[in-house]
DNA sequence: GACTGGCCTGAACGACGGGTCAGGATCGCT
DNA sequence: AGCGATCCTGACCCGTCGTTCAGGCCAGTC
């Protein structure tokens, strides 16, 4: 809403602001996260991010979810020009494996998960948004399955694919947490090949043409 | 209306003040948890909270691992009186199921988990605690494994039980999060289902004797 | 009974940070 | 140019804690 009579200016700076604020809080984490901080970053006064929001908590739980906007929308990008649905299932497990492409930091956007998780345990209104964002993350994992099934790759006699997407989310977010926390012991690489296995054996496709 | 005869030779205030600070912090978060909340379930001035640990941030920690010692060692005693693998097997899975022990509310112990993940990313303190209470936790599903191999319960030809129990583990710990999170789609019995059904894969048994 | 030392309180301090506001700058339009 | 809406600032207010501190109470000891 707003963005009425001058939908190209508020707009950025709402859209600048939110991108400030999640990068603050991917550095210094939720609850270090100050106004001041945000408005530092993004060279405003800190008036003007109460303008824009009106609340701190309000700010938080968009940036929250914007960050997460933004990745799902790059992502499925990436999938959508992919031929081969072993290609996308690749993809999708590389950007699930915290620090493994290039573009991102060992920081990264799972630190924002987490962030997610503990607020949504209290806060209802991030409880419902990370319902959408969960599912819809689930939901590409199912498509890429029956995408895979209908062209042939995947065999067509397995579970159902929403259940098994649902598994291998699962599997996903618990060994990223090892990652992000234990790296010494689950590492990147090892993370990858354990959900490529998992994932072959599952949905029953060899992945390896894929990479 | 204070000090009625000193009760007891000092019954451990530490102690208290650890459950007291433990309970607050699973029914309010981490974040919103003060001082003077945990002061006043434990019927006590905040100055002495302050007396006993120093500082806030030192009370947390140690009582974010207290609780966590706290169900480890009681679970351990639990595994130890069942005879049968396959037994200590599920009694594991069922005590990590959010929700699935009678003993236990809703935001159980995995709330707590959550905010030592959190604080685990940047505070290093909190970070070292984590990987001794993770490595141990996993340690006992190694164990229980090791030990059915032991006795014959589970096939000896098996991965290496190490990893076995670092995969499940992963598992555990992401189902956790849906059930805790998403409990309309992915409720306790259907995590529980899974886990076993998976444990049962990997290790390679029939947990249905042990139910 | 006086002393000592561990527990404990309650008041007060001080910093921090979210939110408010009055006004200034800027833009688009007539 | 004149005007109103929008954007933006910087100072300020104010509640909320963590933390400190001076001292009180209570055992056990000499």
């Amino acid at each position: 809403m707003a963005t009425k009579t001058r939908p190209k200016a508020q707009r950025d700076r709402h859209q600048e602001i939110l991108e400030a604020a999640a990068q603050v809080i991917t550095d210094r984490g939720l609850t270090e996260t100050r106004i001041q901080d945000i408005a530092e970053r993004c060279g405003v006064s800190p008036g003007l991010i109460l303008y824009y929001f009106g609340s701190k908590d309000r700010l938080l739980v968009e940036a929250l979810t914007y960050a997460n906007d933004q990745s799902f929308l790059r992502t499925s990008r990436e999938l959508r020009r992919m031929p081969s649905a072993a290609e996308r299932m690749d993809h999708l497990i590389r950007g699930s494996v915290p620090g493994m492409l290039p573009e991102f930091e060992l920081l990264d956007e799972w630190a924002l998960w987490l962030e997610i998780w503990v607020r949504a345990l209290r806060d209802p209104q991030m409880a419902k948004e990370h319902e959408m964002l969960d599912r819809r993350w689930v939901q590409s994992i199912a498509e890429v399955i029956r995408y895979g099934r209908q062209t042939g790759e995947f065999p067509a006699d397995g579970h159902d694919a929403d259940d098994l997407a649902m598994q291998i989310g699962a599997m996903v977010d618990g060994l990223a947490i090892q990652v992000l926390l234990n790296d010494t012991v689950m590492t990147p690489q090892r993370m990858y090949d354990i959900c490529v296995e998992v994932a072959e054996r599952l949905i029953g496709y060899d992945a390896g043409a894929a990479r």
